[in-house]
DNA sequence: ACCTGAACACCGTTCAAGT
DNA sequence: ACCTGAACACCGTTCAAGT
């Protein structure tokens, strides 16, 4: 059972906020599991009533965008504190401790990548990670189009994802989503111009889902060739 | 709506049969998404009272077992019928035919992985596929370690998961799993005594999940650092 | 043997009402 | 401004009862 953190005297109990709700129902599902975290429970949790959440967040689904958020945030915070040589080949331990870094966030919370999968595709939090992530690849010499390919080689491996990463499902509204804060995605914004630029139909939604497949699928099948040759 | 397929002339209803409710619970699952396949649902979808269904399936739980063997089941078959050499360095294109076979049954039912990832890491179906992946490999001179590492590395992309292969929960119950039909699973069986042999006290769950999602990473890595000289 | 109606303990959510 | 009680339309499931 939880117990107010909070230590003021009196009989007055901390007010409820979102931010407060959305770190109980992180809580919640790390102990329990998602399926645990129900509004009746999230409020149980507060020494709240249900229906008190409400005003708060807009309805559950507010919520599971929100915990997305958090955990995406957390994950940010710990990889930007990263500093990783990334000029040339040393792109790849850039990148590579930068993925085990978040990996080890994600196994605090092992609900997420599911809920990522679900509704966080288009989050700012998880399209600033990709931007990161983009941009060491550029560090390495990365062309926008083996970075595009990359990002979906790296797919699931990146965060826990298991399809597609930036389809919104039909594919609208992405180039709006990214529109507002365009300037703190460089490498992302300069990837899309350059597809746009290539093909001027294009838009976000544009990735050709069977190709980036079988690209990650042949850059495994082709690694595994070349362990196959020298270990005969 | 949906009309029974039945013809049968009087006004006898087509009894209700295990088979039968997970057919329409697919149909359901395919056509409204799996947030729309409830108990309720499913009866009306098949012209009977809810309650009728427990007689037929103990629960919701063992539905959703039940149609991810159903999928399991489509995908052996599609993956089955598919002839191609597998020996020596045709191992690759054998396994790359049989990954893209896969995952277009996948697209028919995108609800799948998702199903798969939460319940169905040990179906006997599922079982079936893996083995018969390993004996592609095997064909290709791959060692039980070797294609021990590669199932892990494939991972999503062979059958859409997005986390480990066989973990089942808490490791026990796996091997007692596979001794029922272990003769059916020869390269399985083969992976698993080899990896008995070398490591004394493990079990199907002794997967090294650190160790195995590095290497598909470091595959990829590599890969696309090949793809970056390449074009530099 | 097979199916059902009433009922129970849960959900998310609305809405009018309290302070 | 913030919180709540009663209520509604849903869930999965039990159990006694029908044919």
């Amino acid at each position: 059972m939880h117990v107010a953190a909070d230590t003021e005297a009196g009989p007055y109990r901390v007010p409820l906020s979102r931010d407060r709700v959305l770190r109980a129902a992180v809580r919640i599902a790390d102990e329990a599991g998602i399926g645990a975290l129900t509004m009746r429970r999230l409020a149980e949790e507060l020494g709240a009533e249900a229906m008190s959440l409400y005003y708060h967040v807009a309805n559950k689904d507010e919520v599971l965008d929100g915990i997305a958020d958090v955990v995406a945030r957390e994950i940010n915070e710990v990889v930007d504190a990263l500093d990783v040589p990334s000029a040339g080949a040393q792109w790849k331990t850039a990148v590579r401790r930068r993925i085990l870094a978040a990996r080890e966030v994600l196994l605090r919370h092992p609900w997420a990548p599911a809920v990522f999968e679900t509704r966080a595709a288009m989050s700012p939090e998880i399209l600033l990670y990709h931007d990161r992530l983009l941009g060491l690849m550029r560090d390495g010499g990365f062309s926008y189009d083996l970075g595009h390919h990359a990002l979906h080689a790296l797919g699931s491996r990146a965060l826990g994802f298991s399809q597609e990463l930036f389809d919104p499902g039909d594919g609208s509204g992405a180039d709006e989503a990214l529109a507002g804060f365009a300037e703190r995605l460089p490498h992302l914004v300069g990837m899309l111009a350059e597809i746009a630029h290539d093909d001027p139909d294009s838009t976000l939604g544009w990735c050709d889902d069977q190709a980036e497949f079988e690209f990650g699928l042949d850059l495994i099948l082709e690694g595994l060739d070349r362990l196959r040759e020298r270990s005969s």
